[in-house]
DNA sequence: TATTGTTATACTCTATAACTATA
DNA sequence: TATAGTTATAGAGTATAACAATA
């Protein structure tokens, strides 16, 4: 089950000239400009490695940074004008590729499989929260992938 | 939720050392030993890229080439004993996760689950060896993934 | 001193193209 | 000529460690 979603994730991304995790960042993006910490918390990798991944998205005009007006350690990603297109272009063809997996199970299944999607992801943040923020006493991040385009049934 | 699953399998491999690239390859190696080219069909990776994979597995003691007894352009590669032993630890540890994941599921609702994936891999399944093999006139490689440890309620 | 982000380095994974050896 | 596999090359993703700039 792992292989047949990723793989569906993959190709999805590189109809669209991306690969898996830069989708991610434009998906995470899709929710507003977005600190570098705060973006390596919600892809799970290092700082280190997501300067890298920034940088060939920037490379290819899909995201800008824009330093903080306040603190000026930081910097706020954000979308480009043609990662928004791209991003939107690819989350569908991944929603589109899903539901065409999913069209052969019968309607009550497909919305029982729903529930049971949103069940697990509620109960991973529960954990992953907890893990990354032993002691959350000032700002948890939001836990949020894909907040802009959340719809029901989405896995 | 492919989230999710993917975490828990990285996470998994990487407690034993291993890439998720290369959990595949000694979980399908499980099934017995199997030539380049079909471990790059099943891998789904071309086969210059399944060359250093191999290497890397060899180098490190998990996989050994043999030679084709017949026909001497073929390896057959196959476990070693550690490969065996590392595949099994590690395959057991991804069951875990994903147990324990579902574990606040109901159990109705674990089974409908259950039933859910296997038909969604059956279809991909289907998929997959139709665009692989739009003329399979001679040999169609087995769709095997794990078939060596695969049981009930598996995804 | 603590936090934000980058650089340096090394390794893995991947693909395309050209190649060797065998059939 | 066709097939099995490797090598060469390039690029992406990742982590650890050391670092600079700012708070």
């Amino acid at each position: 089950m792992t292989h047949v979603v990723r793989r569906a994730f993959a190709d999805a991304s590189r109809v669209h000239g991306l690969t898996p995790v830069q989708a991610d960042l434009l998906c995470v993006l899709t929710a507003g400009p977005t600190q570098m910490t705060e973006l390596s918390h919600i892809l799970d990798i290092e700082k280190s490695s997501l300067t890298g991944l920034v940088d060939r998205a920037e490379r290819r005009g899909l995201v800008r940074r824009a330093r903080h007006p306040e603190d000026r350690r930081c910097y706020h990603v954000e979308l480009t004008a043609d990662g928004a297109r791209v991003a939107l272009a690819s989350h569908d063809d991944v929603t589109r590729r899903l539901e065409a997996l999913a069209r052969d199970l019968p309607a009550s299944d497909r919305r029982r499989l729903a529930g049971n999607m949103a069940h697990l992801l509620a109960a991973h943040e529960a954990g992953r929260l907890q893990r990354d923020h032993p002691a959350p006493s000032v700002k948890p991040p939001a836990a949020r992938r894909c907040a802009g385009r959340r719809r029901s049934g989405e896995a």
